[in-house]
DNA sequence: CCATTATGCGAATAATTGCTCGCTTTTCTA
DNA sequence: TAGAAAAGCGAGCAATTATTCGCATAATGG
């Protein structure tokens, strides 16, 4: 009784360069149709013909469309945590406003990078079945907040954590959404967000 | 030269008690396939099988598919125009905080009357063409907000509200996506966050 | 240089699906 | 009640699209 084929998991692995560079084409192609052609654009056969490549190829190293969506959402994941672990590590010795800071701004220089793509990509990421891998990348970026937020004497920093990632997500995709493109312009804003939520533990009438 | 008929526009407009009780039909079945079923289950054939009629019946009163959903999306935005004028309304001798609290509970109503639905039909108007009357929903909404937020004094009183709006959009959108239902909870959560935000304004060295 | 394996190709297939059109049935009206 | 208008029907057309498969080309190893 063999294992059936995953319809997520590549179908072969390349082992020569050329075939890293064609797996590594598709990819691209299908970021930019996703990024500016949109979820119709997005095709097997159009992604195969941007790439430079034919449909036959294309289907050598993902064993259905979705697996494509899948390993672009899980790069999306890998970078996103890597660049929280990197601003987490350089703010080790600030008190917890410098480390929202830190914070926050990982998190626009995030989807920032290229906005409509990390937009397109967590639209899909709804609709797809769960995948393992990217849950996991998720699950650590959630303890490395709580962390944090529990490091610095936050009380109930799990719901905290949640509670600042989402308003920040929430800010965040509604001005890039509106063409907003202007790092400290969206930073302050959502330090004021996060910073007042953090003060607003206290009720109003202490202050 | 007559106009081409539009992709949006209702092709017949029901004139018999008989014919709005199809139109009703099929809507109905849109939305309980959107929020039960998801995007791939959106097939004309399988909305009219729902409804209990015949495609060639559904194609009467909408012109395309999308029709359907814009009709939904713009029948969700009065709604929401309404709840929310309802709490202005009612909030008008309370102070900031109070009229703030009010907006929170109206939104929260909002997205947990059919959390499902709402979530789908907001992922598709990003998909979908502009529509000028969805367009005017939203502007109404958006000046009712500045108004209220204006007439208490709030500065910048445009950004202010399009931050609390996207925040708190962005709790409540992944509270109710992992399944919260409570909604003192979520209302809770969303005060401290938008009591926060206006709060902090002042530096918190100032506190 | 040959055998073997890896990679690449793209026409063809099978399935899906938005939508039309000729027709029947129901309702209205005069 | 007859004729017209409105509403309803659903098989089938046309177009799209994910995926396959038999074959060609390139790299590798002995």
């Amino acid at each position: 009784m063999t294992q059936a084929p995953s319809k997520l998991k590549p179908r072969k692995s390349p082992l020569q360069d050329r075939s890293r560079a064609t797996r590594d084409a598709v990819l691209e192609a299908a970021a930019r149709i996703l990024e500016k052609e949109g979820r119709h654009a997005f095709t097997t056969n159009h992604i195969a013909e941007m790439a430079g490549i034919s449909v036959g190829s294309l289907y050598q190293y993902f064993p259905a469309k979705e697996a494509i969506v899948v390993v672009l959402i899980r790069r999306l994941r890998q970078e996103m945590l890597e660049d929280f672990r990197a601003a987490v590590c350089a703010s080790r010795n600030e008190d917890l406003a410098g480390a929202s800071r830190a914070l926050v701004r990982a998190s626009v220089l995030h989807h920032l990078r290229r906005p409509a793509l990390a937009q397109m990509l967590e639209r899909e990421e709804m609709t797809l079945p769960r995948d393992p891998e990217t849950a996991e990348l998720k699950q650590q970026l959630r303890e490395l907040i709580i962390g944090v937020l529990a490091g610095h004497g936050v009380a109930d920093a799990a719901t905290t954590a949640f509670d600042l990632v989402a308003m920040c997500h929430g800010i965040v995709e509604a001005s890039v959404q509106l063409g907003e493109r202007d790092f400290d312009n969206i930073c302050r804003r959502l330090d004021r967000a996060v910073l007042g939520y953090l003060q607003a533990s206290r009720p109003l009438h202490e202050q």
